[in-house]
DNA sequence: TATGAATGAGATTTCATTCAT
DNA sequence: TATGAATGAAATCTCATTCAT
C-alpha cells in the first residue's frame, strides 16, 4: 500500500507509540511493533521521527499537550478551593478515561531515572506546583482553608493524592491495588471515589488543629 | 568459606540488580553490566538464577522482603491510629532512605502493566490494604476516627499518601517534583515533611463535617 | 521546449551521478541524493535508467566517451613520438582539469574488482594499448625511439604514467601524494609538471645503453 | 561452537576484510559475509573490533604494517641507485604476489576521496616520497644519475612506476591491463617485466640531455 | 566448579525501488 | 506524465545465553 500517510496515520503512530512505551519502556519498546501496530511501515515512521528516540519524545509531547489542555480548561475560571478541587477531580478522572495511554506514559516515565526525568518533572510539575500553592496561599489569606500548614505542603499533599488518582485510573498495578482496597473498578466507583476524596480534602484542608473548627 | 564468599556474591547481584532494574526496566537491564558491577562472572549469575526474568523475580523478592520486614516491626505493636500513622511514616522515611533501590525497583514496577504489575498488587498491598482498613475501622468504632467515610476509602488515601511519600525519597522524578512543590531535598526536609504530613492526615481522619452534610 | 528541459535533467543527473559514484563507489552512493543534487524527482531518474545499476553503467559510459574524444582528438594528427607524447599530456592534463569527475570514476573502477572491471580494461584500454604500441613500433623502425625494448613494454610504461598523471590531477590520495613529493597542487605545477615529464620519457624512450647490455 | 577465537581466527578475520573492503569499499562491505568467510560470528568480529570503521581502520594498519616491513627490509642497506630500484622493484612483487589483499585495498582506498584519504597518503606517502628524493640527490651529487631534472619530480616519476607495479600484480582492473598491453599475467611475465622496467628506469634516470651521454 | 568469550537471534535503521496522486 | 512518500528487505549492531576451558 503506497498512499500518503494521513493525518489519522500519524495519530494511529502516536498512540500505538504511547502505549507501547508506557508498557515496555523506552529499551523495551518495539519500533516495528508499533508500526505495525499503527498500520504503517516501519521506514514511514523512520521518515517522520527520525530515530527511537525522537519518536518517544513525539509522544511523551503529544501527552503533555493533552494534560497541559484538560488542566488548562480547570484553571480557567475563577472558583474557590472546594469548588477548584472538585473541577480537577473531575476533570482528570475524564482524562484517566480518554486518554489511559498519556497517562500510562507519565507514570512510566515518572518511574523512570536519571536527568531525563528530572526535566520532565520540572517541565510536568513546574506550572501545576506554583498554581496549587498561590491558589492554597489565596484561600488561607481569605480564611476559607487552614491556616497552620505550610501551603507548599499542602499543595504537595494535593498533587499526591490527585497523582494517585489518575495511576489508579489507568495502570494495571494500581486499579488492581484499588480493587483490593475499595472493591471494582476505578471506573465504577468514580463517582464514590470523587465524593469520598473530596470530603477527605474538605477535612484536610480546612480542619485547623487544637479542635478549633475553622468557620464552614 | 566459600559458602560464605558465594552468599556476599549472590548479594552484591542482588542489588545490583535491584539498582539496574529500577533505573532501566526489565528489558533496558543488561546482565553482563550488573554481573560487572556485582564483580561476578556472567556465568554465575546465570548458575544461580537460571535466566533474566529469573534473576529479575529473585530482585524483586528481596524488596519486598525487605518492606515487610519494616511493616512488620510496625504493625506488631498495638496503638491508636495517630501513633500508628507516627510510625508508619518514619519506618517508610527511613527504609526510603537505606532501601532507595528497592522503593525505585517498586515503583518502577507499579509503572509497568500487564498480569505481572496485577498479580504484584495483589502481593505488596493485599495485606497493608486489610490491615490499614481493619487498623481504620476499629478507630472509627473507638471514636478515634471520623465515622463518616468510608474505611476503606480512608485506608486508600492514606496509602496514597505513603506511596508517594515513598517514591518521593528515592526516584528522580519524585524528588525533583518534591523540589519544586517545598524546595530542598527529602531528606533535608524530612521533619518537615513528616510534622505536615502528620497534620494533614490528622486532619483528615479526625475531621468530621459537624453533620453538615457536603452537598451530595 | 519539454524536451530541453528534459536533457539538461539527464545532463545534471550524470554529472551528479559521477561524482556521487566516484566519492562513495557503487554501493555506497545515494539515489536519492543524486536526485535531489541534480534537482530531478527519484521517480525522473528511475524512469531514465531503471536502476542503480543501470544508471551507474550511464555515468561511465558517459565518462568514457568523453575520454574517447578526447583521445580521438589527439591521435587524429600524425605526429613523432616526441611531439604525439606531448599532445597527449597536454590533452590529458587538460580533461583532468576540465572532467575530474570522469577521471576519479575510472580510478574507482579501476579499483573495484571482478569481472566488470576487467571487461572496463578491455573497453577501455583495448585501444590505447595497439594504438601506442604500434605508435611507439613505428618509431622505432623510424630510428626516433630506443630500439633494445619491447615496445609493448614501452607503450605499457607510458600508459603507467600517463594514468598516474590523471589520478594525480582529480583524486584527493593522488593530489595529496604529489604535494608530497613536488610541493604545490598539479594545477600550479602544470607546466612544470608536463616539462619534466617530457624530460623523464624522451630519456626512458630514446636513450640505447650503447651496446652495453644490462647485466641479466 | 565456542571455543575461544584462535589468533589464526583474527588473522582470518583480517584477511577477509582486507579482501572484502578491496573489493567493495567501505560501504559495500558486508559485516556478516566478513564473518562469515572467517569462520567467526558476528558478535565476536564486533567485540574485537567496535564497530564497522574501527574493524576497516584495522585492516587498514595491517596492510600498512606490512608495506613498512617490506620497505624497511629494502631500505636497510646502502646501495647505489641502480641496485637500490631492482631491490625495490624485486621487494614489491614478492609483495604483490605474498599480500595481494593488502595492495587491493591500498589501491581502493587511493581511489576514494575525502579527508581520510589525504591523510592516507601523507601516512603511506610521507616516507617514501623523502627516502627517494634523498636517494635521487644524493645519486646526482655523486655523478650516477642525472642532473638536468628536478630530484623531487624524478622521485615522483619512480613512484607513479612502482605504484602501478604494485596495481598491476593484484587488481583485476590492472591485470587485464597488462594482458592487453603485453600478454600474459605479471606472474608469468614477472622477470620480463623486471627486466624491463628497469631497463626504462636506467634510460630515464641517467640519460642527459642534448645528447651528451652520461659517463656509464 | 567458575569463567567470560563466543554465539546468533533479534533490534534499530537505511535506502533502492514502487506507484498513487 | 512526473513526483516523492511509502515500502520493506537487508544492513549494522546488541546482548541474553551457552559451554569449552
Amino acid at each position: 500500500m503506497l498512499k500518503k500517510l494521513a493525518e489519522e496515520q500519524l495519530e494511529r503512530l502516536l498512540e500505538a507509540g504511547v502505549e507501547e512505551f508506557a508498557l515496555q519502556g523506552l529499551a523495551g519498546a518495539n519500533m516495528r511493533t508499533i508500526a505495525e501496530r499503527a498500520g504503517v511501515s516501519v521506514g514511514a515512521l523512520y521518515k517522520y521521527y527520525g530515530d527511537k528516540e525522537g519518536f518517544f519524545r513525539a509522544c511523551l509531547d503529544r501527552s503533555l499537550e493533552a494534560l497541559d489542555a484538560v488542566l488548562a480548561e480547570v484553571i480557567g475560571k475563577e472558583a474557590g478551593f472546594r469548588e477548584y478541587a472538585r473541577r480537577i477531580i473531575r476533570a482528570l478522572l475524564r482524562f484517566s478515561r480518554e486518554h489511559a495511554g498519556y497517562v500510562r506514559l507519565y507514570c512510566a516515565l515518572a518511574a523512570s531515572g536519571g536527568k531525563d526525568a528530572r526535566e520532565l518533572a520540572r517541565e510536568i510539575e513546574g506550572v501545576t506546583s506554583r498554581l496549587y500553592a498561590g491558589t492554597i496561599a489565596a484561600g488561607q489569606a481569605a480564611g476559607d482553608l487552614r491556616r497552620d500548614m505550610d501551603p507548599a505542603m499542602l499543595a504537595f499533599f494535593f498533587d499526591n493524592l490527585l497523582m494517585m488518582l489518575q495511576f489508579t485510573g489507568c495502570c494495571d498495578y494500581y486499579r488492581e491495588r484499588f480493587r483490593l482496597y475499595c472493591g471494582g473498578t476505578p471506573e465504577d466507583q468514580e463517582e464514590r471515589l470523587e465524593r469520598e476524596l473530596l470530603k477527605f480534602l474538605e477535612a484536610a484542608f480546612t480542619f485547623e488543629e487544637a479542635g478549633i473548627i475553622h468557620e464552614a
